[in-house]
Parts: structure tokens; C-alpha cells; sequence
RNA sequence: GCCGGGAUGGCGGAAUUGGCAUACGCGGACGCCUCAAAAGCGUCUGUCCGUAAGGACAUGCGGGUUCGAGUCCCGCUCCCGGCACCA
């Protein structure tokens, strides 16, 4: 035995070298039978023989890990471990449970990797696969190995292309409210049942008209729009990967705003079933509310109010308001400063009567907004935030108001977003902060339109009664909020200046990127006579010539750009693959030329479904059979209530993915649900966020880190040898010097240990310090309960036939009640602390007798084999028995053993415990009494006094009252 | 600023939802074993007063409800997340 301990231990103590030669015993063994392969209804992974599966099925998945280069830290696996346990736990129970583990592989840091390395990125990222995957066998997590997969198998990104295609190839019909294929579409205008943008008759249009219309409501489409630009990293980024503070997530590279033609998804589509359908999730409220906020729906009304040009045509400027009912209040307009009517409407001269605060000292109104634009194009985000104060300028246009006729100043300032809304807004200060302040700051007037505050010192943005909001028409006056919006809106709508509607902050999904490393587009463009190719209109490849690889180039590095640098454009990698870019194909109209579309797909493609392809990995004519997923993700009604949307049970991963795959897998899920290819409506119908682990890292007098488990404490100090060092307590990190990794924990005490130490560390969901130190305490647990059952001498088992005590049948029963919900609950530290407290119980009652009964032994052990399975592994197969228990049998708490014959009542005194009197169960409240008051600590106590009251809580303790 | 979550011994954390505060682990003290040490085993370990019996005080701070509050209510402080000129 390699033992690491020094000296004469005895030869059969449970050492992390004994430990360590069970595990890989257990794990050989696990894979050898496929203990945790679980069964299909249908298809490569059903039985043979036909068998129907158990109905009792749980479905759990761990968010799954980007395989990086640097390895997995004890952090990584907490989640992983979690999910196990409670996998093991219901696969004891007999359920049919599948758990399995995959990874998320293509994505921009595998490139950078790459660069890094100067090794093409399917190079590294199989390495680091290999890498994690040993990493994580070591841990006994019971995964079904054979469903495992990685995005970037072209077996498996076929079908992300092919649900790409999918999406491509639907329209949402709003009156329906679903996703229908786009035939359906065209089979409605070719019909008549739809009528046309101009009203024209559908064969009266060109094929290129009526491409046009078919493409404009695709859920897949190319917008000219502004985007994010990422000059750094050499691509368009999505709003949800760019940071408050305006720079790429990754690199930290400045982001601009800039036109551009890209591939957009039409999430918005879905805003109100993304929304509506979070009530009937069983997810964090946490993670609801920011999904939520993110797709932010807010109820209004656009009114459109009529502005003259500036060569004195007629235009409108559309605003969105949520507080119609102050329109009355509305003194001036503000455009964002990119609004497009901004050049239309400013005009060529100031009035003589200009107010000065308004010009910006600029001789013309186009002078000053040319200027204006130009300051605000060149302020970050960033600035923006730091400085909040109000600027703009006056376009020298007046709008009307539609509801009083008043000619209103139209301003451009930067605290309109372009991205929100209409990009323009009606300025009501009375009751709006931000337009008291910039009325304030530019001498405009403030006008009270709802009583309850007082607006010449603050916007009043509260409820109350309308005031000075009534035309020949409509009086508002005296209406509440509520009641005033719908009069008004309803006049709006009548007159034609606006409409009640709904907005959202949401946007679609800026779907394309300019790198090497992702799923290539199945699209392309054909080449015209003129050998140019018409890029205006994507042509989606037929089924049969999916899938479509992401050619082996050469040079797979990103054109990049100076970060700061805005006008650049982005240069796909993929361009340069020229024999893989131009290609011949016949799409059913004989052989041509075509050129392929250069984008990939964002990181998060490949993470919108991989549950569904964990379901059916094999399967070659269907990303997953039907039957397969109804099986393990389709509604239970009767299990989870009437509207229960089906999904995977139990999603566990980290917070950091509220609003990025969470929301997209959710919108992808939806669509597939609509065109027919999964009965369930959700993904994941619970998610549970763990926590993270957390470390201390230390600096020295110079700032620099030094390695965290060299340094030692002295008296509330930190000394790394023997000078002090600063502590700070965050992240795990190479840089940070603190990395301990699951390597280390499973080589000095074994997996079993490192497990049980995670899950004992504290509940699931919160983060928590690592402490190295504190694992022995785990180790020590294992080898007394292998102590307890194993003579350390001769490795001989040592259980007797004994039959045990009533103390320990109370003990053994109450922890595996205790436990089972505890499991159930994904409690999971709870249950350690309960199985410590059963094996201290038995060490104390058995530990120096000839052994430990069998049916206390056994129970533990059952008991322990979701923490621990390979030590419950071992204990089990030397009790006698032949068969794992991965499968069972979980104990049964025996209810006799729960209640007691006996109870022991604290008896307080006016609410401090002052002494205990032991009666029997059975006793009745008068009983209690009686022994309460005759007990001699609580006689002198009230020295003769009658108590006022006596309050007995049955089972649970007696208060006397004086 | 707005919206969440939290604060319990020297440390990580328990507490069946209003009923014995500090389970379980780490650390610490003492003892056993040993020639000795390590490992292991055992006992003790919230703070203060007291030789002791015992008592007082303790769940971030200040109030309240209640026979009884870590838990409920009101008012603060600090910490951690998220959002942030969203009309």
C-alpha cells in the first residue's frame, strides 16, 4: 500500500491510498456494466426486448462546462456533485434517471486559446475535452456515458443547423400567437386569405417582391441595423454580451454602435410567452425578475404629434409613453440625437427670440446639432453614466400637441436612447424626473396636469387626481391615472393621433458573428450571370446538405482591429476559405453557382438544446424522436398540476446565465414546440442556481500574489514567510495564486471525501470560503464509518447478527427520514451532518463491541451512497451482496421507530428553560400539568405562587407563567 | 436611485417555519494509547460573573407584538448580487 500517512498505520485503515484503489475499482466497474446507462422508449437506446420503461423518470442536467485550458478547480465540480447526489438518490428509489454530461466547445475563447497556443482550436479543444473528462471521472459522478456530446461534433451541430434552418423557416403569426412553417405563409397570400403591405393582389407582385415579404417575417432575417461593433475582437456582439460599461464580456475590447448588415432572430416575437410562461416555472424568483426586467414590458401608448420640415413638408414624430394621461403636461419633444427625422425637421435659421441656453452658441440650428451628434457619437456609455447631467440642443422645429394644439419646441438630447421605444419622446416635467431636470436646465416651462405635488420643486411622478387636462372634447380632470390613460388613449385612437400599445426593452438576437471557431450558416447566394453574387437574398439549404462543415482552415484567426478604432468592417475568417466559400450545387434546379455565407453562429446556438440531443444522441433521421422526448420532458399534468409545460426536472447552474442561454434556449424551445417537434412548451422546468466557491487570496507589501496555501495565520495576521501579506477573499484563479484543484483533493483524501466535504460545506444554492483544513473532518467521518464496520487489521467485515438496541433503531429510522427529504430537497449538507450524527451514534454504542449489527450497517451504508458511493459501493458488496446498489434499495423509515413512547418536556418560566420532566407519550395535557407543577426545581421556583397560566405545546415544551 | 438576497460562537454553518439557539464539521483545551511523535480514540469547548452550586447576557442595531421571537411587524446600519436617463 503507497500509503502517504507516515508510520504504522494500521493496513486496512481507510487511507486516501485505499480510498483511492476502491474508486477506480467502482468506476471500472460502473462503466464496464453501465450501471448508470439509462433506457430509451424508442430507438438505439430502448431494450432490446421491448420492455416498456418505468413512468417514474427524472430527468437532471448540469449546466455543461466550457471545456477552457486551464483544467477544473475544486469550484467547478460543485454543481456536478449536487446533481449527482440527487440523481443517485432517485435512482435508488427506482426511478429511471438520466444524468449524463456534455460540453459547450465552440465560442470565442477557444479561438484565443488557439491563437494563444498557435494549435488550430479543434486541436486544443479536443485536448482540453480529454483533460476535463479526466478531471471529472475521477469524481464517480453516475453519468450514462453514452449520451454524452460536444457542440462541436459535427453529428451534433448537423442538427443546430438544422433547428437554425427550422427557425428560418417560420413566420409567428400574431392572431395564433405561434410559430407557424413559412408554406403556411405563402399558401395564405397566394390564397388571398392575406392580404398584401400595398394591398396588390399576391401574382401581381414580382417573385422578388414577394420574396421580399416572405423574408420579411421570417423569425430568421438580415436587418441593416445598428449594432454592436466590436472592432477588438473582429465582430458584431450581442446587447446581452456586451457590458454596462460598453465593452465586450470578453476581452473587455470597446463596443460601438454602428449599421450594419447582420443576421438577426426574431426573439421579440416570443416577448410575452418568454414572459407569461416564467409563472409557470419553477425557477429562482431571482432569476425571473431579471428575465423579466430584461424582455421589460411596459403598457403605454404611442402618439404621433405633427411637426413641420424644414423645407415645410409635413412629418410626425411617434413617441412612446407609458403616462398618456399627462399629455396636457407635455411642454416640449426630445429626439434622440440618431433618430432619422433629426435632419428632416431641423431648420436652416434660429427666430430672433431664440432662448441662448437652447443654440449652443452654434450660428444655425444644423450647425448646432451637427456639432451635438458629433460630441455625443464620441461619448462612451461609460461617460455617459458618470455624468448624468442634462444636454442638448434645440432643432429649431415645433411640434404640435395633438390634444391642445400648442406649438412645443423639439429638442435632440442624449438622455433619449434610440434603442427604446420610438426613439423620441413627448417631455412631460412635471411628472418626469429626468424632463424637470432638462427644463430646469433649459428654461422650458413645467405645467401641473396631476395633483399631489409640488412641481416647481421636483417632478411629482406619483398618483393623483388630473388637473388642467381637458380640450373641447375630453376632459381628463379628476380622473386617477389609470381611469385618464384609457380616456385619452381612447380619444387618440378615434382622432388617429395614436394608440394604446405595448413595448418592450427586449431586442432580436443579433444572430451572426465574424469568427472561425462556430456552426457555419447553412445559407448561401447565388452567383448571378455577372459572377457576382446576390447577397440581398439568402437562399436556406435544403435538409439533404446538412450538415454543413466548418472547412479546416489554414489560418482560423479573426481579422481584429484597432479596439478604438470604429471604422473598421468585420472580415469573417471564413472568407478566406475561397474552395469551401464558392461551390456548385444543384438545389433542385439543376447545377449552379453559389457562394456560402461567411457568419457562424454565436456560443449560445449550441447551448439552446443540448437537453434534447442528451435525449436521443444517436439518432440520425431526427435531432430526437418525439417518443424519446415526451418520455423524458413532456408534461406531467398529474404529476406537476394542470399547467405544468413540461421539461427536463431539475437544471442546476450557475446565476451568470440568467438572461443570456437561459433566455435563448427558452426562445428556441418555443419555436420547436410550435412547428411540432417537442410536446414540451419549456426547456427546464426547474432551475436551482448553485452557489460558487470562493477562496482568499493573499498580496504582499508589493501588491503581487503569493500562494495561498504557503501563507499561515498568527494571531489575525497573515504571514507568508514570515512577512505580512493583505488577504482578499473572491474568486479561485491562476492569477490569484489560490487554485486548489479536485486533482489534489482526491490524490491526499480521495473522492468520497472531497465530495462529502463539498456537499457539507453548506446549502447548495449559497457561496462559500474553501478550506482545505476543514476536509479531514470528512475523512475522518469515512474511516469511522469504515472502522465500524471493518477490522483495520485484517480487513476482515465485522457485523454481527445482533439485534440492535432501541436507542439505535430510533437513530437509524430517524435519519433515514430525516435524510430521504433531505436528498429529495437538495439539502445536501444537512443530510452529511445527519449521517455524521448516525455513525457517531453507532461509533458510541457499537464502536467497541465485536462489530456493528448488520441492519444498522446496511442502512448506513444505503444512506451514504449518494455522497459516497464508491466506500458505499465497497461496504455493500462485502456485506454479501452481489448487485450495486446505485439502483437500491433506498431504506424505508419504519414509523414506529419515529414516535417515541416517551417525551421529554423543557419546562420553562416565564420563557427561560428552567428543568425537564420526562412523561410518557401518551400523557394527556392534564398529566403534563400535574408533573410540571410537581416537579421539585419548578416547586421552589414558584415558592408557593399559583401560576397564571400554564401553556403546554404538545410534544414540543411547557411554559409556566407568573 | 430602484429591485432582490443576507448578517447566528474564533471559523464554515444548523434550527421541523413562533416553541430547548448554536446540530454537524474545523479550530482550541485536557486526557488515553506510545520510549516518543504522528495518526487514532475519549471528554470538554457561546460570552461574562462565580472555587462551586448557580446566575446574568447572547442570533447586525433600536423599538414593538406574544406566555414565548434567530424566525412576525416598524425604523435603521452594513455586506453581496442584479438593473440603471427604459419615457
Amino acid at each position: 500500500m503507497n500509503s502517504t500517512d507516515a508510520g504504522d498505520v494500521p493496513p486496512q485503515r481507510y487511507t486516501a491510498a485505499l480510498a483511492g484503489e476502491i474508486e477506480r475499482r467502482w468506476q471500472r466497474r460502473w462503466a464496464q456494466r453501465g450501471t448508470f446507462d439509462a433506457p430509451n422508449p424508442v430507438g438505439a437506446l430502448s431494450p432490446p426486448d421491448g420492455i416498456p420503461l418505468p413512468e417514474d423518470k427524472l430527468f437532471v442536467q448540469d449546466m455543461f462546462p466550457y471545456p477552457s485550458g486551464s483544467g477544473l478547480h475544486v469550484g467547478h465540480p460543485l454543481g456536478f456533485i449536487g446533481t449527482d447526489v440527487f440523481a443517485r438518490y432517485h435512482r435508488m428509489t427506482g426511478r429511471n434517471v438520466l444524468h449524463t454530461m456534455g460540453f459547450d466547445a465552440f465560442g470565442l475563447p477557444a479561438e484565443q486559446y488557439a491563437a494563444q497556443t498557435g494549435t488550430h482550436p479543434r486541436i486544443t479543444t479536443a485536448a482540453n475535452i480529454e483533460r476535463y473528462l479526466a478531471q471529472i471521472r475521477r469524481l464517480g459522478l453516475g453519468h450514462d456515458e453514452r449520451r454524452r456530446v460536444a457542440t462541436t461534433d459535427v453529428g451534433y451541430y448537423r442538427w443546430t443547423q438544422w433547428i437554425f434552418l427550422q427557425i428560418y423557416n417560420a413566420w409567428y403569426d400574431t392572431k395564433a400567437r405561434r410559430a407557424r412553417p413559412i408554406a403556411e405563409l405563402h399558401a395564405e397570400y397566394a390564397h388571398g386569405t392575406r392580404s398584401t403591405p400595398d394591398g396588390r393582389n399576391w401574382p401581381e407582385l414580382t417573385p422578388t417582391e414577394q420574396r421580399e415579404i416572405i423574408d420579411s417575417h421570417r423569425l430568421v432575417y438580415l436587418s441593416e441595423a445598428p449594432v454592436n461593433w466590436c472592432p477588438g475582437l473582429g465582430t458584431v456582439l450581442a446587447n446581452e454580451e456586451v457590458t454596462a460599461e460598453g465593452r465586450s464580456d470578453r476581452g473587455n475590447f470597446p463596443v460601438f454602435r454602428r449599421n450594419l448588415r447582420q443576421w438577426m432572430m426574431r426573439i421579440t416575437a416570443y416577448a410575452d410567452r418568454l414572459l407569461d410562461d416564467l409563472d409557470r416555472l419553477d425557477w429562482p424568483e431571482k432569476i425571473k425578475t431579471m428575465q423579466r426586467n430584461w424582455i421589460g414590458r411596459s403598457h403605454g401608448a404611442r402618439v404621433r404629434f405633427p411637426v413641420q420640415t424644414a423645407i415645410g413638408g409635413q412629418a410626425g414624430i411617434e413617441v412612446f409613453t407609458t403616462r398618456p394621461d399627462t399629455l396636457f403636461g407635455a411642454t416640449y419633444m426630445v429626439l434622440a440625437p440618431e433618430h432619422p427625422l433629426v435632419s428632416a425637421i431641423t431648420a436652416k435659421t434660429w427666430e430672433s427670440s431664440t432662448d441662448p441656453r437652447w443654440t449652443a452658441s452654434a450660428a444655425t440650428p444644423v450647425e448646432a446639432v451637427a456639432a451635438y451628434r458629433q460630441t455625443v457619437s464620441r461619448r462612451s456609455d461609460l461617460e455617459r453614466q458618470e455624468s448624468r447631467e442634462k444636454t442638448g440642443v434645440f432643432t429649431g422645429a415645433y411640434a404640435t400637441n395633438p390634444v391642445n394644439g400648442q406649438q412645443i419646441p423639439v429638442f435632440i438630447a442624449d438622455y433619449v436612447l434610440m434603442g427604446y421605444g420610438t426613439g423620441a419622446i413627448m417631455a412631460v416635467p412635471g411628472h418626469d424626473q429626468r424632463d424637470w431636470e432638462f427644463a430646469r436646465e433649459f428654461g422650458l416651462p413645467i405645467v401641473e396636469v396631476i395633483s399631489g405635488g409640488d412641481v416647481e420643486h421636483a417632478a411629482y411622478v406619483g398618483d393623483g387626481a388630473a388637473v388642467n387636462s381637458a380640450n373641447d372634447e375630453v376632459s381628463l380632470d379628476g380622473l386617477a391615472v389609470d381611469e385618464a390613460s384609457k380616456a385619452i388613449t381612447e380619444w387618440l385612437s378615434e382622432r388617429g393621433y395614436g394608440e394604446g400599445t405595448v413595448n418592450y426593452k427586449l431586442r432580436d438576437w443579433l444572430f451572426a458573428r465574424q469568427r472561425y471557431w462556430g456552426e457555419p450558416f447553412p445559407i448561401v447566394y447565388a452567383v448571378g450571370e455577372d459572377g457576382e453574387p446576390d447577397l440581398r437574398h439568402p437562399i436556406p439549404l435544403p435538409e439533404r446538405f446538412l450538415p454543413v462543415e466548418l472547412p479546416d482552415v489554414v489560418d482560423y484567426s479573426p481579422t481584429t482591429f484597432q479596439p478604438d478604432d470604429p471604422n473598421t468592417e468585420p472580415a469573417p475568417p471564413l472568407a478566406k476559405a475561397r474552395d469551401w466559400v464558392e461551390v456548385e450545387l444543384d438545389l433542385g434546379d439543376g447545377p449552379r453557382r453559389y457562394v456560402r455565407d461567411t457568419n457562424v453562429m454565436p456560443q449560445w446556438a449550441g447551448s439552446c438544446w443540448y437537453q434534447l440531443r442528451y435525449i436521443d444522441p444517436y439518432n440520425d433521421d431526427a435531432m430526437c424522436d418525439p417518443l424519446n422526448e415526451r418520455y423524458w420532458m413532456g408534461p406531467r399534468l398529474a404529476l406537476h398540476g394542470d399547467d405544468d409545460p413540461g421539461g427536463l426536472d431539475l437544471y442546476v447552474g450557475g446565476v451568470e446565465h440568467a438572461v443570456l442561454h437561459l433566455l435563448y434556449a427558452r426562445f428556441w424551445h418555443k419555436v420547436l414546440h410550435d412547428l411540432g417537434h417537442v410536446s414540451s412548451e419549456e426547456p427546464y422546468r426547474r432551475l436551482f442556481n448553485q452557489g460558487y466557491i470562493q477562496a482568499y487570496a493573499y498580496t504582499d507589501a508589493r501588491g503581487r500574489y503569493v500562494p495561498a496555501e504557503e501563507v499561515v495565520e498568527s494571531d489575525g495576521r497573515y504571514l507568508y514567510n514570515g512577512e505580512p501579506v493583505t488577504r482578499q477573499y473572491g474568486k479561485m484563479g491562476k492569477s490569484l495564486r489560490n487554485v486548489v484543484t479536485p486533482d489534489e483533493m482526491c490524490d491526499t483524501y480521495g473522492a468520497d471525501t472531497f465530495r462529502a466535504y463539498e456537499m457539507s460545506m453548506g446549502p447548495l444554492d449559497a457561496s462559500r470560503p474553501w478550506a482545505t483544513k476543514d476536509v479531514v473532518g470528512l475523512q475522518r467521518f469515512l474511516q469511522r464509518v469504515w472502522r465500524n464496520l471493518v477490522d483495520e487489521n485484517t480487513g476482515e467485515l465485522q457485523v454481527t447478527s445482533e439485534i440492535p438496541d432501541e436507542p439505535t433503531l430510533r437513530a437509524v429510522h430517524k435519519a433515514i427520514a430525516g435524510i430521504s427529504e433531505d436528498y429529495a430537497m437538495l439539502r445536501c449538507n444537512t443530510a452529511v451532518a445527519k449521517l455524521i450524527e448516525l455513525n457517531n451514534h453507532v461509533t458510541k454504542v457499537y464502536g467497541g463491541h465485536a462489530g456493528t449489527p448488520r441492519q444498522v450497517a446496511e442502512s448506513l451504508v444505503l444512506l451514504l451512497a449518494p455522497v459516497c458511493p464508491h466506500i458505499a459501493e465497497e461496504l455493500w458488496e462485502r456485506l454479501g451482496h452481489e448487485d450495486s446498489l446505485a439502483h437500491g434499495p433506498f431504506p424505508e423509515a419504519d414509523e414506529r421507530y419515529l414516535v417515541a413512547d416517551t417525551v421529554e418536556y423543557p419546562i420553562q418560566v416565564n420563557g427561560k428553560v428552567r428543568a425537564r420532566v420526562t412523561v410518557s407519550a401518551s400523557a394527556t395535557q392534564d398529566d403534563v400539568r400535574h408533573a410540571v407543577l410537581t416537579e421539585p426545581k419548578i416547586v421552589e421556583l414558584l415558592e408557593g405562587v399559583q401560576p397564571r397560566k400554564v401553556i403546554i405545546v404538545s410534544g414540543r415544551l411547557v411554559n409556566v407563567v407568573v
